[in-house]
DNA sequence: CTAAGTGCTCTAGCTACTATAGGTTCAAGG
DNA sequence: CCTTGAACCTATAGTAGCTAGAGCACTTAG
C-alpha cells in the first residue's frame, strides 16, 4: 500500500492532481489508514499510470473516462476504443498542420525584423495585417 | 462608429469576448451612445484585428498585452517585440516536436488495433504501458 | 519527546473564454 | 405613434485541468 506521496513520485503525478482525479471520479475513492490518510493498491497505481500516459498523449479527461470504462469491461468490442484513438489522432493532425503554418509565419516575422524602431518592426506589422501572411493559419480554436 | 455587433462580425470575434477584452484592459473602454451602447472607432477595430491575429498565432493574452504596449510606444527599440516573437517561435517548435511524436504513437495504436475485444486492444494496452512507445512524447504540459 | 515532514480538507485562483438570466435600447413596419 | 423583434446592457456562474494557500492532524527519525 502506497501513500499519496509515494504514488505521486512513482507516477510523476502531483499530489493535488491525484486528489483532483479522485474528486472528479477518475480514480476510485482511496482506502484510508486509521489516521485518515489515503492508501493506494497496485491497481490504483496502474490506473494512474494509464491516466498519466493518456494525458501525455493529449487525451482529454472525458476521453480518458471513456477509455477507462472500456478497459473495465474487457469483453466488449474494441471499436469504441479505436474510435476514441482515431478522434484523438485527427485532433493531433489538425493541430500539427496549424502549428506548422504558425511556425512559418513566426519565422518570417523574426527574420524580417530588420528595423530597430518599433515603427518599422515587422512583428507588429504582420500581426496587424493578416493579408501579409502566406499561410492559412486561422479561425478555429487556437488554444487547445 | 461601429456597434459591438458589427465589430464582432467584421473581425470574427464574438461579442462576449470583445467585452471580456475590455474588462481585462486589452481594449480601452469604449465610448457609449446616448443609450449606453458601446461604439467603436476604426482604431479600436484595428486593435481588435491585431489581437485576433496574434491569438490565432498562439500568443497568450499576456504576450499580446506586451506587444500592444510596444506598438503603443513606437519609438522604443524593436528588440522587445522581436524577443516576444522569438520566444513564441521556440514554444511553437517544441509543441510541434511533441505533437509529431504523439502522432506517431497514435498512428501505431490505431493501426495495430487488430483484436476485436477490448481485452486484446492495442489502444488500451499501449496506454497502460509506456515502454511500448517508440518515441519520447512526454512529460511536460500536454494541454496548451 | 519533539521537530520536520507528510498528509488532510476547504476554498480560491489560473487562462481565455462561453453561457445564462433578466432587463434596456434601437430600427423598421403598420 | 406604437409595437415588435433584434441587438444591446450588466452581472453572475460555468468550462478544463489543474495549482496554490490556509490552517490543521498525523507520522516518523533522532
Amino acid at each position: 500500500m502506497l501513500t499519496i506521496g509515494k504514488l505521486g513520485s512513482s507516477t510523476g503525478v502531483k499530489i493535488p492532481t491525484i486528489r483532483y482525479y479522485e474528486q472528479i471520479g477518475l480514480l476510485p475513492e482511496a482506502e484510508r489508514s486509521p489516521g485518515n490518510q489515503r492508501l493506494y493498491t497496485h491497481k490504483a497505481h496502474e490506473r494512474l499510470v494509464f491516466i498519466r500516459h493518456a494525458r501525455d498523449l493529449g487525451f482529454s479527461l472525458e476521453a480518458i473516462r471513456d477509455l477507462l470504462s472500456l478497459s473495465d469491461n474487457p469483453d466488449q468490442p474494441c471499436a469504441a476504443a479505436d474510435a476514441i484513438a482515431r478522434a484523438q489522432l485527427a485532433e493531433v493532425e489538425s493541430r500539427l498542420a496549424r502549428l506548422a503554418a504558425l511556425k512559418t509565419e513566426l519565422e518570417r516575422m523574426v527574420v524580417q525584423c530588420a528595423g530597430d524602431r518599433i515603427s518599422d518592426c515587422r512583428v507588429i506589422e504582420v500581426l496587424s495585417d493578416h493579408s501579409q501572411c502566406i499561410t492559412d493559419h486561422a479561425i478555429e480554436d487556437a488554444t487547445s
